[in-house]
DNA sequence: TCAAATTTGCAAATGATTCGCAAATCAAGG
DNA sequence: CCTTGATTTGCGAATCATTTGCAAATTTGA
């Protein structure tokens, strides 16, 4: 798809490298990136090649009207199934065999062909669950 | 939330309840409901509403750029998690045995709760793999 | 260094979603 | 059934993110 490399484009697959698991909105990515020579046309547009290219997941977070972007195509993303917490917002990833466990069940019970790269799964993670029982008493 | 029971919230879960796993947009949904007395405004603040109690999951689809709501509140979905096909768009319930091995593997490993009704697994179904494999030889 | 292909910035266009407000509808009680 | 206060609606205007057209700038490979 992307066949030149351009200054817009390293900076973001820079910034992506330096904040994997950033979960992060167009404009958000721009301010961060902090270079003012660089529009936020090109960001959108190297942002929906990198989609293109199966390197960025681009989703919605519960409850929020936004748009966000993660990169999944660092050598520390690559093969993992990600679960990102309703709460606190962060990411993590599923450990690698409960998710080649849940891979095979799928495959083998429903014949589904699971992609980790575009999966999300939701929940609340550890801390925040702690947290909430924490409040609770 | 909703207080009263309004015609245009009854036609949207009526719309919903006939067409269970139906990922759909926004204005979609009033296409398919065909009353032109009910505002594009309604149908939005509705599905907030919906969102809002839980009964409906909002998202986009990978690759897409439009925004996709689930209702999530009747019977047959409740307590499933949802297989969502990249090729045919259609949806699919994970079997609870796979469905409850996940959960637990995901709270027995990383703390993590896994949130059903929330969480989408991407990837191709069934029909589309041997399709796929049809097409190949 | 040159030329063709590609990408960029800008500003304008698009399109979905939200919002304000007066009018319509709803639920509950009398 | 009426009445009343609370809630929801429809409308049209306002927002706001995203896309697009096009000329200029950049990149690549020869």
């Amino acid at each position: 798809m992307s066949k030149y490399v351009t200054k817009q484009r390293k900076a973001l697959l820079n910034f992506f490298s330096n904040h994997p698991d950033e979960q992060i909105s167009a404009k958000e990515t721009l301010e961060n990136i902090g270079d003012d020579t660089i529009s936020l046309s090109a960001i959108y547009r190297n942002l929906a090649a990198l989609e293109n290219d199966g390197l960025l997941k681009k989703f919605i977070k519960p409850g929020s009207r936004d748009v966000y972007y993660q990169f999944t195509g660092s050598e520390q993303c690559v093969g993992h199934l990600h679960l990102s917490c309703k709460k606190c917002g962060h990411t993590f990833h599923l450990n690698s065999e409960s998710a080649g466990k849940l891979e095979n069940d799928i495959r083998n019970s429903d014949g589904f062909t699971l992609d980790k790269s575009e999966t999300v799964i939701y929940g609340i993670c550890k801390d925040c669950n702690k947290n909430m029982e924490t409040n609770k008493l």
